[in-house]
DNA sequence: TAGTGGTCTAGACCACCCG
DNA sequence: GGGTGGTCTAGACCACTAA
């Protein structure tokens, strides 16, 4: 390869790569700009379209591409800042409407991980609601929550009502509303999104997410957990008021000049 | 494939292969267990090695495996909760020795990412220390550390001590210990690991990591801008008391029974 | 139907670790 | 030196999208 670099430590060629793209996206694209087809890009390097592949996955990985089957590759927006903070959702999205499309089924906490499960201090037994949302930002889906709700932390939900579908979704997330909540534990994590939550964050199977799991406390127990998985691609999980800045791409480059 | 499964909707290889070895992690091997090296167990699913490769790759993202070259695959332990919480460090790790190994350098703010830089309200011009810390827990290195502090935040340290190492690095975070803080922003989102960061993780470069951008405010203006990389392989990040509580891996087999 | 990215193969060589 | 995972190749076919 014609650079400056002697060829002390070969670097690998999909990570040369991948600097080689990242600088090109700086400079000679915009956002939303749709790049040469695979094939193409990997001739032009010289190298097998796999290892072309490779360089794509970190950068679509750091939030600097977009790629979708039969359509192409896109150059991707800035990562949005998505406010996962206390203030902003004392019970998970109860006024404000960036919590869409609520579902609720009710069975047994077989249903739910048993790590979740785990997080139940008492009440194992018992009936168990599952409210299944989806959070929107800017018209795009980012988050599927699955948020579990034991029978007994809301002793006064309707039991005539229907047993499942936004209706009774509604229905739980007011019960919840009128509780008094003495705390909240927030844990976030890197995860691939099952085929589910995949299906409504508009990517495929397997595709990385940030797992944000919540615990809700009233009373001294665990009265809801939630479990929300964010489209890591996109998003940049804010906590506090910094949601509408930029935070650097992380890539080898970032220290650049 | 003689699965019960009709060919209804053809699973991925990769994808099949990933659920049918996480099954198996959790019945017949135990945490620190050595798997078969990749060719034989290519051979034993009857898959060339890249597709068995893919599968690994997903679990080692999730945090089931551990992967290091000339050695072998092991079965990785559950991430460790890792407290990133505003109480946990008001200054970032004055007081406690989960962080070790600092490092301070001094330069112009062109040393720091552009987007670091946007993040100081005003003093673009002037001198910027930097120090560079590794955050210890087990033993094991779980996050590398840039902390961004202007000169003009820390007007009273000497300035004829040594003008870096970790003697220096020592004296910053004195000095920033005795400003009063106002408050602070947090946010969180994946990345890769640059080479340096890489290193000092253990991990090869291009790992992914889970990024915490830091402004700490004091007098209503950002006095300092911290960029800590986390491991995502090893790391949960707790944001309240739920430190030593274990959260699923977010697989696709996470509501299995 | 043509073009895109996604999956898969059967090889090869390399960098690293350990006995 | 022998075994491990990491990189790379040159193909092939498939699933999906849009014209």
């Amino acid at each position: 390869m014609g650079t400056t670099q002697l060829e002390t430590v070969p670097e690998p060629k999909y990570w040369h790569l991948k600097t080689v793209l990242s600088e090109a996206l700086d400079t000679d694209f915009s956002v939303g700009e749709i790049l040469p087809n695979e094939r193409d890009l990997a001739a032009r390097f010289g190298v097998a379209r796999a290892t072309l592949r490779q360089a794509l996955e970190q950068l679509e990985l750091e939030g600097r591409l977009h790629r979708r089957r039969g359509v192409g590759t896109t150059v991707a927006p800035p990562r949005m800042g998505v406010d996962v903070s206390t203030s902003q959702h004392t019970w998970p999205g109860t006024a404000d409407d960036v919590w869409q499309s609520a579902d609720c089924t009710t069975g047994t906490f077989a249903a739910a991980p048993a790590a979740v499960g785990r997080m139940f201090t008492a009440s194992v037994d018992g009936e168990l609601h599952t409210v299944r949302r989806t959070r929107m930002t800017h018209g795009q889906p980012v988050a599927a929550e699955l948020l579990y709700v034991p029978a007994a932390s809301v002793p006064e939900l309707p039991a005539i009502e229907a047993t499942s579908g936004p209706v009774r979704a509604r229905s739980v997330l007011r019960e919840l509303q009128r509780l008094g909540l003495d705390g909240q534990d927030r844990a976030v994590e890197l995860g691939s999104a099952r085929a589910d939550d995949a299906k409504e964050l508009d990517r495929l199977p397997g595709a990385p997410v940030l797992v944000v799991t919540t615990r809700y406390f009233v009373g001294g127990r665990t009265a809801a957990v939630s479990v929300a998985t964010y489209r890591a691609d996109t998003c940049r999980l804010t906590f506090g008021d910094s949601g509408d800045l930029e935070i650097s791409h992380h890539g080898p480059a970032a220290h650049a000049s």
